[in-house]
DNA sequence: CAGTGTGAACCTTTTCACAGCA
DNA sequence: TGCTGTGAAAAGGTTCACACTG
C-alpha cells in the first residue's frame, strides 16, 4: 500500500478532505486547487498540499487536483473502499441515535448489531435490528465480522464493555462513555466526550466575558480578541 | 483571573482531570499524586504536572495535590462555577439524545431550548422542553441568556443555523453537523464529527490488517505493532 | 525522601517561501 | 503563468531529568 507513514495529524484531516471532495464531485467540478479545497475543508492551503503530498503526487502543477482521482485516492488511503461492520454497545439515548444515524451508512459503516445489559432493552427493535444481550457480543462479532466497536454506555460500564470487545477480537473502539478505558497497545481507541467539548467552550466563553468586562471598564482593551482560537482541535 | 495563557492542549485536558478528580473526591481520598491522577486520566505524570503548573502552584512537594482544592481550581479555571444555558438546534435523533443526556446537567450545562424547522417536530415535547421554531432562536437566546449553541442539523442546514446563532449573539458553538461552518473570529467553534472518528479508526484498522497479511506471509514482520497510536487525539 | 515544579532536549505540526513543472 | 510539492524555519507540544521543598 502506501509507503511512508502518514502523520497522525494528517490522518485526522483526511476525512475532512473526503467530505469536501464528495460535495465537490456532486457539483461536477473536474479539478480543484489546494486553495479551494482548503476553503471547503476549513484549513489553509499549505496544509492541504503537505497533507496530500504524503499520499503521493496526485496534483498537476499549474492546474490542481483531479477531483475524481483524488477522491478515490483519499478513500483508498482511509480504507473506505470496503464496508466496515460496526457493533454498538449501549442502547440508551446515544446508542439509539447512532444506530439510526444515516451518516454512518452513507460513509460505509454498517451498524450490524446492538447490545445492552438492561432486560428492558434487550429484544427491542431499533431500525432493522433487535437489541441483543451483552453476553452475546462475541457471537455477534464473529457472525457479522465486526471490525469496530462503539461504546455508548454509562461511564461505569465502559471498561467492562471494552474488555469484552477486546476479548472478542475487536481492535478498534470508539468510546462515547465519559471514562478512560485501558486496553492493550494493539487496540486503537478514539474518544468522543460530549461534556468535555462543552467544558472547553465554557473556558473560552468565560475568558471572553472576562476580557469584555475589562474592555467596558476604564482603559480601552487594545488586545486583539482574535487571541481566541476559533477551533481548538 | 488567571495570569498567563493556558496552552490549548492543556485546556483540552482539564476536563479529563476534572472528571478524574470528581470520581476521586467521591472515594474520599484527600490528596493525590501526579502519578495517580495521570493514571486516572489516561496521560503521563509529567504532563499532569506541567498542565497543573499553568494554573498555579497548587501541589505540595513530597505529598501531592489536595483533591478538594485542586477540584475547585480546575472548575474555576474552566468556568464551571456557574451554570451554562445551552440551546440545541435540530431535534432529530442526535438532538433528542443530547437533550435527554444526563451528563450535561450533571456538569453544569442546562439545555434550556430546542429549535427545529420541521413543522412535524415543532411543538413536540422533549423532557421538560417543547421544541420551538428556528425563527424563535434569537428570542430564546435572549430569554434564557443562552451562552452556547449546539448544532445537530443535517450538514446542509448547519451554516444557516450558525449564522442565526451568531446574529443572536452566541459566541460559542458546538457543531455536530458534518459540515464546516464559517463564523467570525470572535466566535469559538468546536466540531464533533461522528463519521470522521470512524473513518480514522478505519484507517488504522486497515493498516493493521495489511501488516498482519505480511506477517502471516513468508518473512517474520519484525516491525513493531506499537507503531499504531492507541489514541489519535 | 517522596513528589512537585520547571528548564532543557526532543519531537511533531504548522507555516513560509520558492524552485520546478505542466 | 499558475499552482503543486517540498525543503527550511518557526511554533507548539511532550518528555526528560533533576533541583528543590515540605
Amino acid at each position: 500500500m502506501s509507503q511512508r507513514p502518514v502523520p497522525e495529524a494528517t490522518v485526522g484531516r483526511l476525512p475532512l478532505y473526503l467530505r469536501a471532495l464528495v460535495d465537490l464531485a456532486a457539483t461536477g467540478e473536474a479539478t480543484i486547487s489546494s486553495e479551494t479545497l482548503a476553503a471547503a475543508a476549513g484549513v489553509n492551503s499549505a496544509k492541504v498540499r503537505k497533507d496530500l503530498s504524503f499520499l503521493g503526487s496526485y496534483g498537476t502543477r499549474g492546474v490542481g487536483y483531479d477531483v475524481a482521482y483524488l477522491l478515490h485516492q483519499v478513500r483508498r488511503e482511509l480504507g473506505l473502499t470496503q464496508d466496515w461492520p460496526v457493533l454498538i454497545a449501549g442502547a440508551g439515548n446515544l446508542g439509539h441515535a447512532l444506530s439510526n444515524y444515516r451518516g454512518f451508512g452513507q460513509r460505509g459503516f454498517r451498524v450490524v448489531a446492538i447490545v445492552d445489559v438492561d432486560p428492558g432493552k434487550v429484544g427491542e427493535r431499533i431500525g432493522d435490528l433487535r437489541v441483543g444481550h451483552l453476553d452475546d457480543l462475541a457471537a455477534a462479532v464473529d457472525e457479522h465480522q465486526v471490525a469496530i466497536g462503539v461504546i455508548c454506555t454509562p461511564g461505569e460500564a465502559a471498561q467492562g464493555v471494552a474488555d469484552r470487545m477486546v476479548a472478542a477480537g475487536l481492535r478498534s473502539i470508539l468510546n462515547f462513555a465519559p471514562a478512560v478505558i485501558n486496553v492493550g497497545p494493539e487496540v486503537s481507541v478514539r474518544k468522543v466526550d460530549l461534556s468535555t467539548e462543552l467544558q472547553i467552550l465554557a473556558y473560552y466563553e468565560q475568558r471572553k466575558a472576562a476580557l469584555e468586562a475589562v474592555a467596558s471598564g476604564a482603559e480601552a482593551a487594545s488586545a486583539s480578541l482574535s487571541a481566541f482560537p476559533a477551533v481548538g482541535r
